[in-house]
DNA sequence: TATATATGTAATTACTCACTCACTTATCAA
DNA sequence: TTGATAAGTGAGTGAGTAATTACATATATA
């Protein structure tokens, strides 16, 4: 069935999510995607004009989603604290929504191909470090967060624990789940960081 | 150069290593390992019957470096907190001298083609967790740390810890000493974890 | 309706990869 | 010194894989 072109392309942005999901991002060839979509390999490069800058499109794709994520979470009118549960939440759902995202970020394609591309999700990560960084400070400046820890120490604490929870998660056999054993670990840490022990 | 088979596993076991770290454990090709050691692509295969196989071996290479560096940082007879220290120094410090692990673990490789080496790195970070888990558990028996959280929770917070500093560097341009880091912000998460507060 | 163009196909190319096999030669023990 | 054997070679094979090309047709628009 033949689709305009930027229908298409998302359609192919999708396939390729879902295919690195199930058979891992480096396996992902232009053959499989070609035959999940229904169309032939060749069609593939109608829409990019490389494998390469078909990644690109899906890492640019996977990135809006999660800047989308992070400034709904920080648009309610929310405390401080609650404000890093609904950050850190936020990153647990779109890694949940797109459990590739972990392998993604250490593919192949995405770091080898692409330096362009890497920089990129590393200042995604040093911008979520940030976002988290400011509302521990807004936090301890409240009183609520313990004010002996660097302010920048507790978000590197916190994204760390986002990591190592979804990298258990899918390393393992993802036998758990993820936001809620993610979200049950970050009360912990939070009542770690408290400034007052209850 | 011919050399006798024990010696030249050794050798083809560090070049893989070697190589991975320098341009990702995805590029490793049989050719490239041979190319780098100075024999033919086909002499790998009088060692080790598949490429599989070959990246078994480096699997236990890696986790008798792991489980050594353990046994030896739990030698000492310090107090559960200096043995937490050491384990993580332990982790780190394995870390800088094999640079290719935090890749390794989301290696194609490792992820999609072979399930025996997958395994093999899961029942290490576990292994790694539930030790850390006696030393914490022991901590908060002495009254040295915090009792009201999880004994297994604090665990995967520490694993975590080494996890997220070890995948910024490695996604970063490490660079940064990773062992200093890690040890800076476990000092920092210590303290979050201390029974008594200074 | 006619036609230009965007979308898609079939077939093929150039290349990489793990792996095989018949053959050679260095090494070492008898 | 010689013969057995372990270690290595040269030349392949078949199975992918991205990308190209010449050709076809659905679709929108004039």
């Amino acid at each position: 069935m033949r689709k305009p072109a930027e229908r298409r392309k998302a359609e192919i942005v999708t396939v390729v999510l879902a295919l690195a999901d199930r058979i891992g991002p480096d396996r992902v060839t232009t053959g499989a995607v070609a035959t999940a979509i229904g169309v032939t390999q060749a069609a593939l490069f109608r829409h990019f004009p490389t494998k390469a800058a078909l990644w690109q499109a899906v890492a640019e794709h996977v990135a809006e989603g999660l800047a989308a994520a992070w400034e709904d979470a920080l648009s309610r009118d929310d405390g401080p604290i609650d404000r890093l549960r609904a950050l850190i939440a936020a990153q647990f759902a779109q890694i949940a929504a797109t459990p590739a995202l972990p392998m993604l970020l250490f593919s192949r394609e995405l770091n080898v191909t692409n330096a362009e591309l890497r920089a990129t999700f590393h200042g995604l990560l040093t911008a979520f470090r940030g976002l988290l960084a400011r509302e521990v400070g807004a936090g301890q400046e409240a009183g609520l967060l313990r004010g002996d820890i660097e302010t920048v120490d507790a978000a590197v604490l916190l994204t760390s624990l986002v990591q190592g929870v979804a990298i258990r998660w899918a390393l393992g056999a993802r036998d758990f789940d993820l936001q809620g054993e993610g979200l049950r670990l970050l009360e912990v840490q939070l009542r770690l960081l408290a400034a007052e022990r209850e």
